[in-house]
DNA sequence: CTGGATCCTCCTAGATACTG
DNA sequence: CAGTATCTAGGAGGATCCAG
């Protein structure tokens, strides 16, 4: 049995995590919520309908592409509508759906929880930093005085 | 005014943006959320304390590598809890602490979000699907028969 | 058993330029 | 105004080897 084994059963498994994905609603809309730029555009859209160009100046620093892409996804999804006005200079309004408006809802919530438990984790982060700074400190001191 | 003021104003709306993610802690713990190994190894832990190798096995085709930077991340956010117990083999286990079982609750919100809805949107990407189809049979049988 | 360190590869975000 | 097409650099993530 060669060492090989290993590797290849983390590869079987990874295709397995894919057929398992391909199944399981709950990885696919986690994967969609995953997208940075998704929870932004809903976020935006949820005071009302926006134009294309008021969402890129809305959302700061996202090109062109990947508000388009955003925009797509969420529109096959059925989160959001694309309103096209055939005036002289196109106009493009998206607005959120009601099944939208309840994903926006539950962003709203991990936005709470987000800014409730904000100083907790900060000050988590503050002592684990301090604790591998001092870590760092105790094994380079343990060394070098005895040797 | 030359043409490159457009991506000039990307640029400075993009180095803004950054600034405001360091200030807004939502974006902070939406980028934390978006890993898509932190909400796996979450909901893995919420029905209780695991071992490192335990997760790897529980958590299909995810490497050593991001195995160990999602739990230090973790840590580090005091969202999980690492214990180790120095036996023969080392044993490390991995617990949710109360803040991380919070966390956990909301996944566990938007995995009912998505179960509950799962079948709107599936039904939502097969309409729009069908449409793009249609429409790229119209736009060739557009031109075709006619010239 | 539980990782750390290193190299390497692929993927995709983002910039740029162009079109209806 | 509302996108599309193309290219590239950077980083996430995997493979591998090694150590405590």
């Amino acid at each position: 049995m060669p060492t090989t084994t290993a590797a290849q059963r983390r590869e079987q498994a990874r295709l397995a995590y894919d057929a398992f994905l391909r199944d399981c609603p709950t990885n696919q809309l986690l994967g969609r919520l995953s997208d940075k730029w998704v929870s932004l555009v809903v976020a935006a859209l949820s005071s009302g309908s926006l134009r294309y160009s008021d969402l890129g100046r809305r959302i700061a620093g996202v090109s062109p592409k990947m508000l388009t892409q955003t925009l797509r996804g969420l529109e096959r999804d059925g989160l959001i509508t694309r309103t096209v006005t055939p005036s002289v200079p196109v106009r493009v309004d998206y607005a959120l759906t009601p099944l939208g408006l309840s994903l926006a809802r539950l962003l709203t919530a991990v936005k709470d929880w987000a800014e409730t438990h904000f100083d907790e984790v900060h000050a988590a982060r503050d002592r684990y930093d301090a604790q591998i700074a001092t870590a760092d400190g105790a094994e380079a001191a343990k060394g070098s005085p005895n040797s």
